[in-house]
DNA sequence: CATATGAGTGAACACCGTTCTCTCAACGGA
DNA sequence: TCCGTTGAGAGAACGGTGTTCACTCATATG
């Protein structure tokens, strides 16, 4: 029996499905809620009944987004050795093969639009990730440790794995933002090379987990 | 004597001028071609005499963008000690400043735009400076070196410190992303102090140059 | 069976980038 | 000095966008 509250639902669904084909394909900014409608078989206008407007729309992509990332860190992590090496290169894996996914997640905020809290939780457990496969030793300085003494507690983890983490985590997101922004041209593009070596230094500062 | 040629470049600073403070206040993917016509006296398709399209203006202002960072690292560095945390200090402080303009150069590029030729010499401008206060040896993999060896001798420099430049740039450069981006909601925002123990940690592998 | 609900429609609004034709003042040459 | 050329600006129009609103009408419910 199909009910009403199900064809909804179904239809929600193939809009999404329609936004993320058009994210894959062209990027975020280009994204119409027009378009998305005619690929979902809709009026524009009836896209209302569904989503409150393009910014929830994107709200949406952002929260597949960070799942696919997540789960691919998670998944791959599983499969071979839990260590830093492993994360990372799961991590430039995914965004080479979603580069408007990661873009949407790390690039600059759409227009008018401003990130709810859902997508901090979903963000966290790409973090979580990473936190788990680099315990770090040392100390970081007394006004850094103070701040992220209770954050390091909430996540389970401790203030100096997770300063590093944070601090090493940047510079993988940085390295990627400026490879796909086209800034490595002339210099170190393709940046693999690079990033092989930013990783191996990053791994040979963590106890060796494996 | 005023001639019809000045009057026309008048008209044209008028225009980047008025799409600068629309960048300044709203970010770039907010910029309106037919705002910046009406902030600048004139009919939208007028703008057309002036520049070839909404592109051709973006590229205007990301070049402007570049000059205006090169501009303060370089009065930075030169004014006081020509250190790594001179320079990278100056970076955070010229970001924090210049929100939209950092993430018109390093933010997801907007939709149908591809950075021109120009933009890639602008860019070099900006390394140049952080290439110049931050020797630092060691040798990377062969494979890293390889790659850097030519653009290194073009740039005055060897690969290792090219490499490690490039790196701890993109480190920089990912840390104000996603401080930009509040990522580091919940943890280590404001970021200062994790932007210091990085800031420190980079410096301290390179010569004391001061 | 009557009624209320709500997904989908279509027209409209104000905005966008871009193209076209037109005007008309300023310029250079005769 | 006149006169033809040039080119900056105006204005209308095209197709695109997000969003709102009154409307239909099939469905689910009392």
């Amino acid at each position: 029996m199909t009910s009403r509250a199900d064809a909804k639902d179904a239809t929600r669904r193939r809009l999404l499905e329609a936004a993320g084909e058009v994210i894959r394909e062209q990027g975020a900014p280009a994204l119409s809620l027009r378009e998305v409608a005619r690929r979902a078989g809709i009026v524009p206008s009836a896209v209302y009944r569904h989503l409150a407007s393009r910014d929830e729309l994107i709200t949406q992509l952002v929260l597949a987004a960070y799942t696919s990332l997540a789960e691919h860190l998670e998944t791959t992590v599983a499969a071979s050795s839990p260590s830093w090496r492993t994360a990372a290169d799961a991590l430039r894996e995914w965004t080479l093969a979603h580069v408007h996914e990661f873009q949407l997640i790390y690039g600059t905020p759409v227009p008018g639009y401003r990130a709810p809290e859902e997508t901090i939780t979903a963000a966290a457990r790409v973090a979580a990730v990473f936190l788990q496969v680099g315990a770090v030793s040392g100390a970081p300085p007394d006004a850094l440790a103070e701040q992220l003494r209770e954050p390091a507690a909430q996540l389970g983890t401790d203030v100096t794995t997770l300063a590093r983490t944070l601090a090493d985590l940047s510079q993988l997101v940085g390295l990627l933002t400026l490879e796909l922004g086209g800034h490595f041209v002339g210099t170190a593009d393709p940046a693999q090379g690079l990033w092989d070596e930013v990783v191996a230094r990053q791994a040979a500062e963590r106890a060796p987990s494996r």
